[in-house]
DNA sequence: GGAATTTTTTGCGAAATGGTACAAAAGAAC
DNA sequence: GTTCTTTTGTACCATTTCGCAAAAAATTCC
């Protein structure tokens, strides 16, 4: 047992995606799922008016392990605004990518979308990318670039799909994607706001209904 | 002089409009301009994000003062909402009722609220109701009402218009006014967020140009 | 078992917040 | 001129806010 030698792993894979084993203490709480309720919190009020008390509390992180974590208070808004958006991404990019007619598509994606809206035990949360627009995108140019993604992105998801049911002949040859897209994505700022005014979900979905009328002709009052 | 009798004014006007004579020390603001510039603050901040002090300075009250004029925060974002709907009622009235061609009427309407939406030496102020809505609505009844009512009020402005014009024959039969109203509602709604997160006025224009061509048909592309 | 490392916990502190009490000021009524 | 009324200005209070320092705890490495 002189030469123990350590047995170094001669080529072992480097990033071992389970059990990093580290060092220090463990953690006591599990980033992915305090950062959701950070989220939630900063839905329902907003952010100027979250203290960090009850971000604390939501997380059931105290303050200083808030801070070694997510950093500070604009940090964690931010990490949370992240979060958000890559969960409605995800929501999304089944539908988006499914090769549906262009009508059942435009229904699914807005029903996700209303899903999102309304959700919230304290009253329907609305969408984040509208609230943060609407406090925090005129002075923070982070939290602006972002905002401005998110539109970007949604356009040319909607212009995606009117494309695409154009070239399958489901859109007369006049119809613009780009514009009806424009006028998808006002159709989902329209809702997102409504629902955060707690309009109930029967007339959002009546809103809904006529715009994919307009959008896509009226012929099929499925 | 001894039955001077206090000369009793017979049938005197009781409500004169002019000067009515305050008992005690004068004002030192005009409740008018200081209401403006409180609106203007809570346009630029938000709710939360705005102290008593900012409020003070922005006013030139001392928050005793700005507590007896207008009550407490709250009170004050209200009468600050007030204002800033009637405000916006006035610069829409006349071309609500003006007789224009529904497309040149929908023009000046858009234009007239993307001035509004654009104006502010600190950034786009974006549209109070849909700042209101997005924080406060859902846990405030009081401004929820007050949001919900802008929000039926435009719906119908809207859907009077397309209402005319469809019996003006400018609108085709199958013309539905009330789904072309919320559409363009909705596109009031997505440019009034969209200029608060700095997109430029060009593709707001852009937007607006799109929106009301499939809300007209696209014939006369002005 | 002891050293090193990372996290948690407790508690502090400086600043800001919403709101108010109270005296001084400024004008009207008499 | 005196009294009454209303507003202003100063100062204050209790609470909340964000952020951090320092000690205690839990785990790995040696």
């Amino acid at each position: 047992m002189v030469q123990k030698n350590k047995n170094p792993p001669p080529l072992a894979k480097p990033a071992a995606p389970v059990a990093p084993k580290r060092r220090g203490r463990p953690r006591a709480y599990q980033p992915e799922i305090a950062l959701g309720n950070a989220l939630d919190l900063f839905r329902k009020r907003g952010f100027a008016a979250t203290s960090l008390d009850e971000l604390s509390a939501a997380t059931g992180m105290n303050r200083p392990s808030l801070y070694g974590a997510f950093g500070d208070k604009r940090e964690l808004y931010i990490k949370a605004y992240q979060r958000y958006r890559a969960d409605a991404r995800a929501a999304m990019l089944g539908i988006f990518s499914d090769e549906l007619p262009i009508r059942k598509r435009l229904e699914r994606i807005f029903a996700v979308a209303l899903d999102i809206y309304l959700s919230g035990d304290a009253g329907p949360r609305g969408c984040f990318t509208v609230m943060t627009a609407a406090s925090e995108a005129v002075a923070d140019p982070d939290i602006r670039a972002m905002v401005l993604e998110g539109f970007s992105e949604l356009d040319k998801a909607f212009a995606a799909c009117f494309r695409l049911a154009k070239e399958k002949g489901e859109l007369p040859a006049s119809a613009d994607p780009v514009v009806l897209a424009q006028l998808a994505s006002a159709t989902i700022h329209t809702i997102a706001i409504r629902a955060r005014a707690r309009v109930p979900r029967k007339e959002l979905e009546a809103i809904i209904k006529g715009a994919i009328d307009v959008m896509c002709g009226a012929r099929s009052s499925a």
